[in-house]
Formats: structure tokens, C-alpha cells, sequence
DNA sequence: ATGTCC
């Protein structure tokens, strides 16, 4: 029986964490010699590994946040200015060294210290759930292939390889893959998640995913940045001067991640607590050699190899129903966590791009909107933005002012037939989403031109666009449900109208002249 | 983003 407990330890004012490890090993040995009085072990510890930290506080100054973004206009203006209060609340937790806003950054919500979408961040030894956001593992994956049949016929093989819209599919439909078979079950974070892990398998969600067909002319250049990046092994079937179908597929974990992340970040919170009055929720981090960190790494590392083999699902099935075999793959997260060294990177939509252990420059792929090329990257590595590029085009407008634009179905039928003109666009659901079409996107070649001022990454390659599926508009979704008002909001509406219209009485009524 | 609140 130790002197102290690991609960008494905690009380004195020790954290979670190596440290502390340090000390309850020592208390073995302070058990062994027999000390047991309690007061004379901590005088012992306190004299051996000093008094206990104080308790953290919120930095008062945020640390450095690096923008590679310019703002046009008003509306970009304003985004950038909502972006940056984000980031400098989020810049003030602790355990943070360095931001990054990068071209696409708009805000994700409306709470205190949000991570951008578009934003990456640099953190040592912790982890912050909230920073790599609830769709862990939002990634993109590509499948070069020869062209098989029209374009419209290979569209209708996808249609059936894969599946969008929120619920997940049939018992009978169930798409199995090794992947479920992984010893991870009893890690606490993905514990009992299995079956609806297998549900998921195939499926891409709604919001941005999709599955894009697309076609590209490998180059000898392009040939050559392949087998750079170490994906010579896959271009064996490649020959320069032809062109390639590629099928593209964006999605994240699923109701996988979805649940890893709300117990990632109810066990970072209660952490947290322990070492801080008074933090924002999207703060909350695990030490990540301590606690849960190191359990929640691991369920991370799994997510990423289920998303993984989610998106070769989709590719195996459409491969084998238009008879292909697939002759090179490029893929990459943009929502996830990385470990260089002590510091783990967080992204939320933030294509990687720094180079791996071996030296090698990472390939990405960041797609635009269904109208422009999905581009292939190299990354240039660039610390200044933590070597990070962004993930898309980022949002030009939000749904609410995207509706006041485009009132009606007509208004928004003719403004979806003019931007996918000659595209084979499919909306799974059933009904088209406007937020998803290219006007709800910022300017592609002015990303494109942020990418390359700010020296982010290279552009090697461009998928060029033929066809898309996404979700579509399911009726009921998540983001209107985040658009409508509460109750009180509707109120406070009705009686600001009543207060005009009784205004306008009284005006006519009681005329000035 | 999330079988649209475990």
C-alpha cells in the first residue's frame, strides 16, 4: 500500500503526466522502506521532485498566427476578420506554439475558439479533439484507371458502389472489409463502435462529400513527381502522354469518428479541468504521453486505416463493375492530427505538405468544386504555414445569403444547369443542394493563386471534372437544423414586426403633414 | 461532420 494515492497526489496539486508517473514509482520504493506516514512521503516527494506546478492559466497574448490569405472585397473581409478572432482565442490555450490561417479558411460555428476550417495548428505533447474537429479523418482518395465505357455508364456503376445521405445502409447491403477485424475493439475509445463501423463501410455521408469522375493527361513530369513521392510501385501500369480516368472520392469516418471525438472530447475536458479554471471547450486537450492521450492516439491511427479502407471500398466496387483495375492512387487526410517530433499538428481542412521521414515531399489532392479540377500537389514544405496547404476552395457565401441570392426553384435550377453545363452532376438524395454547387465557392484560380504566392505546394497535375455525385438535399438536414431559429430568436422576431407594422399604423394614421 | 440528442 503506497503512503499516498495517485488521487492524493492529484489533490496536492500534481497533473496528470509523466511527472507524476515519476513520482508514484517512487513511492514504491518510499512503500518498500517502509515509510507510511503520508505527511512525511509528500515532505519526500516535494523535496525530490519540487513543489507542484502551479495551475495553468490561458494565455493572455495569443501566440503567432501565420496568414497565407489576401481578402477581396467585403464579404472575404469579413470572413477573414471572424476567422482570425477564432484563431486568436483558440491561440491562447497552452499547450499551443504556432497558427496557421490558410487561402480557404472560413469559420466552423459560431463558438469560442473553433479551429477554422482552412486553419492548422502546432501543439506540444497534447492533443485538442475540437482541432481536428468531429469528422475525423475528412480525406481524399484517388484511383487512376483506363476508361472502360462512356462516361454516363461508368457514373451509373458508381451510383451503385457507393452510397450518400445520412442512416446507414441494409443489414443485406453490408460491405465487408478486414479492416473491421482489427484488434482495436477493447481500445475505450472505439469500444462497441464495430458494428457501426461494418454499417458505415462504403458509405460517404452528406455535406461536402463526393464522388467525382474525372480525367487527366499523365504527363513524364507527372511520372516523374510520382515515383518522387514514392508511388512508383503503382505507376508501373502508367505511360506518359495518355490519358487517365480517376475516380475521387471525399469523405471522413463516419459515425465512427463521429463517436471517437465525443469521447475524445469529454475525457480532453475533464483533463483539462484538472489544470485550468476557467477554458474554452474547443480547447480541451489530452496529454498525449499521459491519461487517455496515448488510448485516443491509438483510436485515432485506427480511424484513419477505416477511412482508408471506406474509400478503397467504393474504388474496389467500381472497378470491378466497369471491369478496371486501378494503376496508381494518391491520397491524403485533411482533418486529422500528425506527429513530427514532440509536436503534433493538427489540420482541419488542411492538406499535409511537408516531407515524410524518408525526405520525400508529400503528394495531396485538393479539389476546388465540382466544376474545376480536382489539383494534385507537391508539397513545398514551408514552415512558415507549419507546411500545410489548404483543402478546397472554402465557402464564398453562406446558405442563408445563398438563399436571399438565388429565391425560388427556378432561380436555383437555372444557376445549377448553367454551372455543371456538360457535367454528368448526380445528387443522390435526389434533390440538387445549391450550397454545394460552384457558386457557393470561392474563385478557383484565386485559391490557385494563393497556393502558389504563399508557396504552399506545387501544382504537378489537375484531375479535370467529368462527372459528380454528392448527397444532394435529403429534406432534413443537419445544417438547416443549425440555420433554424430557437424559439426566443422567433419571438424576438414577431415582435419587432409587430412593433413596425403598429409603427406604420400609427404613421398613416397620424400623418407628419 | 454525426442513423438529425446515449
Amino acid at each position: 500500500m503506497n503512503p499516498i494515492s495517485k488521487k492524493q497526489l492529484l489533490e496536492a496539486g500534481y497533473h496528470e503526466g509523466p511527472l507524476l508517473e515519476q513520482i508514484l514509482q517512487h513511492l514504491v520504493e518510499l512503500d518498500q522502506k517502509g515509510i507510511t506516514d503520508s505527511k512525511y512521503a509528500l515532505k519526500l516527494i516535494r523535496r525530490k521532485f519540487g513543489e507542484p506546478p502551479p495551475k495553468l492559466v490561458l494565455r493572455e497574448k495569443p501566440v503567432e498566427c501565420a496568414e497565407a490569405i489576401e481578402a477581396n472585397g467585403r464579404d472575404e473581409q469579413e470572413n477573414l476578420y471572424a476567422v482570425r478572432r477564432h484563431m486568436q482565442e483558440l491561440l491562447k490555450t497552452p499547450v499551443i506554439s504556432k497558427g496557421v490561417i490558410l487561402p480557404d479558411a472560413c469559420p466552423m460555428g459560431g463558438k469560442s475558439a473553433s479551429i477554422p476550417v482552412g486553419g492548422a495548428i502546432a501543439v506540444e505533447n497534447a492533443i485538442i479533439p475540437a482541432a481536428h474537429s468531429s469528422d475525423i479523418c475528412c480525406s481524399m482518395f484517388a484511383t487512376f484507371y483506363e476508361a472502360r465505357s462512356s462516361v454516363s455508364s461508368e457514373m451509373d456503376a458508381l451510383m451503385s458502389s457507393t452510397r450518400f445521405g445520412t442512416g446507414h445502409r441494409h443489414l443485406d447491403l453490408l460491405v465487408d472489409d478486414p479492416v473491421h477485424d482489427e484488434d482495436v475493439w477493447s481500445n475505450p475509445f472505439l469500444t462497441g463502435l464495430r458494428d457501426r463501423a461494418k454499417l458505415h463501410m462504403a458509405d460517404q455521408g452528406d455535406g461536402n462529400h463526393f464522388a467525382f469522375l474525372g480525367e487527366i493527361e499523365v504527363t513524364e513530369e507527372m511520372l516523374a513527381v510520382l515515383r518522387l513521392t514514392g508511388h512508383h510501385s503503382v505507376t508501373a501500369g502508367l505511360t506518359a502522354g495518355k490519358i487517365y480516368r480517376v475516380l475521387v472520392t471525399h469523405h471522413g469516418s463516419r459515425g465512427l469518428g463521429a463517436h471517437v471525438f465525443k469521447r475524445g472530447q469529454i475525457a480532453a475536458m475533464k483533463h483539462t479541468a484538472k489544470l485550468l479554471d476557467r477554458f474554452p471547450e474547443n480547447a480541451a486537450w489530452l496529454d498525449a504521453r499521459s491519461g487517455d492521450g496515448p488510448a485516443y492516439w491509438e483510436a485515432l491511427q485506427y480511424v484513419a486505416m477505416w477511412t482508408k479502407a471506406n474509400h478503397r471500398s467504393i474504388h474496389r466496387r467500381f472497378l470491378e463493375r466497369i471491369g478496371a483495375s486501378g494503376v496508381a492512387e494518391i491520397a491524403n487526410e485533411h482533418n486529422f492530427v500528425w506527429q513530427r517530433g514532440d509536436t503534433f499538428f493538427h489540420g482541419k481542412g488542411a492538406t499535409p505538405a511537408w516531407r515524410d521521414a524518408d525526405g520525400k515531399p508529400l503528394l495531396g489532392l485538393i479539389p476546388l468544386n465540382m466544376a474545376e479540377p480536382i489539383l494534385v500537389v507537391l508539397g513545398a514544405d514551408n514552415p512558415d504555414f507549419l507546411s500545410f496547404a489548404p483543402h478546397g476552395a472554402g465557402r464564398n457565401i453562406s446558405r442563408a445569403a445563398l438563399r436571399r441570392r438565388f429565391p425560388g426553384e427556378l432561380a436555383k435550377s437555372e444557376e445549377i444547369a448553367r454551372a455543371t453545363a456538360g457535367l454528368d452532376v448526380r445528387w443522390y438524395c435526389g434533390k440538387p443542394d445549391l450550397s454545394e454547387t460552384p457558386v457557393a465557392y470561392k474563385n478557383a484560380q484565386q485559391v490557385k493563386s494563393q497556393i502558389a504566392k504563399f508557396n504552399l505546394a506545387e501544382v504537378v497535375g489537375e484531375i479535370r471534372p467529368l462527372g459528380c455525385i454528392m448527397a444532394g438535399d435529403s429534406g432534413k438536414s443537419w445544417r438547416d437544423r443549425e440555420e433554424e431559429l430557437s424559439p426566443k430568436q422567433i419571438r424576438q422576431i414577431q415582435h419587432r414586426a409587430d412593433r413596425r407594422k403598429n409603427h406604420q399604423r400609427m404613421s398613416s394614421e397620424f400623418p407628419d403633414i
